[in-house]
RNA sequence: GGACAGGUGGCCGAGUGGUUAAAGGCAGCAGACUGUAAAUCUGCCCGUGCAAGCGUACGCUGGUUCGAAUCCAGCCCUGUCCA
């Protein structure tokens, strides 16, 4: 909260990245003598992240820009096991060409994130199942099972949380901060991987890897988290009712992506613009104090920046230049688009192959609620059939028939 | 292995033989008001159909009954307690 002296834990400080830190002002002095690596592990448990991974992957960002060594662990190794953090029940098992397609997918979002390479400062990503695949079982159990006792491991939240629920836990997901723990202590010796970073649910296992690496090597290594970053309503990051955030464009449109940031609720604007883009903290305060329909400028902005970053420039703009003509009532060609059959179907049918409503029921309810637009005209007949143009479901949904 | 309690629509939760496609709440969608915000009010909220209707649905499988989410039997699962 005070004055640190390394770039590093100022910006972090400043943009609102810190939840709990080990040993800050130990962390603070080294980030301001030397280049940190620091890691984040993800998951590959899907083809794509969400924005929900967004804060951790915008820490990694942040260490890059602040003259450090961002790390990216993808979780080939942990991702066969399963991490029970804030989970109740017993994760599918995924296969591992599954996993090796996912970690492929997932990188490229990093791409624009990160500047990749072999410098000093470059970013580096490596597969945890490079090292875990290659452990023997008496080894592990040697050299690092004598490091945890079940005393200790039967009080972290993660198992704690599951046996009260009388959930069952099996064997394989208890090992799960062993093998967390285990990397960290891996990284640090191979790589002088300093700093583990990652949500405010993995503080337990961050700790388990600091601890691994003191009472192994004697290494003093640090752990950061972020505040679990929820939306003003109360919701989570990343989630909604119709699906996720993906961040890869082949789970969702540039055009979608964009919108999820536009229509972020007033309250959390000036938090998202420090977290989610690189504007000067100058700025983010501008555009947050700006009030009443005025803050939809800033809302904009956030869109543009937060998009750009993820998606690239050609996108943000895309995205932006179609938005503001649907939303004036103008057609673009970069809305969601659907080729009418030839032999004609209703226009509840055009907006179920739209997406737009679940059932064609639904669909002729919102006619009948007067929720369909076609090209700025009203449509009262529930059988009326489609024809080309731009269809619009209440203010939100707008799409091109052809 | 035994004794209780329970399994209802995306979630929570009423409902103990017919008027129950199933109260109420949450979430969601739309309308009004606005600023593609929030709050508020209104409508909608299984599928199909213009509609009457039809189909499907209350853990699973059978049964009783003119009629079952509701009664009976077996099974599966969950919780609590006992071994």
């Amino acid at each position: 909260m005070t004055s640190y002296r390394s770039d590093l834990l100022r910006l972090l400080d400043e943009r609102g990245y810190i939840h709990q830190v080990t040993d800050a002002d130990a962390l603070d002095a080294l980030a301001a003598l030397q280049v940190v690596p620091g890691y984040i592990g993800f998951d590959a448990t899907a083809p794509s992240l969400h924005v929900g991974n967004l804060v951790s992957m915008m820490l990694l960002r942040r260490l890059q820009q602040t003259g450090h060594k961002p790390v990216v662990v993808m979780g080939g190794g942990t991702t066969r096991i399963g991490d029970p953090t804030g989970k109740d029940e017993v994760r599918k098992m995924l296969t591992d060409d599954a996993i090796e397609a996912n970690i492929t997918s997932i990188m490229q979002a990093f791409g624009r994130l990160l500047t990749f390479g072999d410098g000093p400062t470059d970013a580096v990503m490596v597969n945890n199942h490079d090292w875990l695949g290659r452990l023997g079982y008496i080894e592990l159990l040697q050299e690092v099972g004598t490091h945890f006792t079940v005393n200790r491991m039967l009080s972290f939240d993660s198992v704690r949380l599951r046996l009260e629920r009388e959930q069952p836990m099996t064997f394989l997901e208890f090992n799960y901060m062993i093998l967390q723990g285990y990397d960290f202590r891996h990284l640090a010796q191979t790589r002088g991987v300093r700093l583990q970073m990652g949500g405010s649910d993995q503080w337990g296992n961050i700790i388990n890897g600091v601890e691994l690496s003191r009472r192994m090597d004697g290494a003093e290594v640090f752990g950061l988290t972020t505040p679990l970053i929820t939306k003003a309503d109360g919701s989570k990051m990343g989630k909604s009712v119709s699906g996720a955030i993906w961040l890869n464009e082949a789970q969702l449109t540039h055009y979608d992506y964009w919108q999820f940031w536009r229509n972020t609720d007033d309250r959390d604007v000036g938090r998202f613009l420090r977290l989610f883009t690189d504007l000067p903290l100058a700025e983010t305060v501008r555009l947050e104090a700006l009030g009443g329909a005025e803050i939809n400028e800033a809302k904009v902005v956030l869109a543009n920046e937060a998009t750009r970053l993820v998606r690239g420039d050609d996108a943000a703009r895309a995205a932006q230049t179609t938005a503001s003509a649907a939303f004036a009532g103008g057609a673009s060609d970069d809305l969601p688009t659907l080729e009418l059959p030839a032999e004609g179907i209703t226009l509840a049918a055009a907006c179920t192959a739209l997406g737009f409503t679940a059932s064609n029921g639904e669909a002729k309810r919102k006619i009948a609620e007067g929720a369909l637009w076609l090209n700025e005209q009203p449509v009262t007949d529930p059988a009326a059939t489609a024809a080309p143009g731009r269809l619009r479901l209440g203010k939100k949904k707008h799409a091109l028939l052809r």
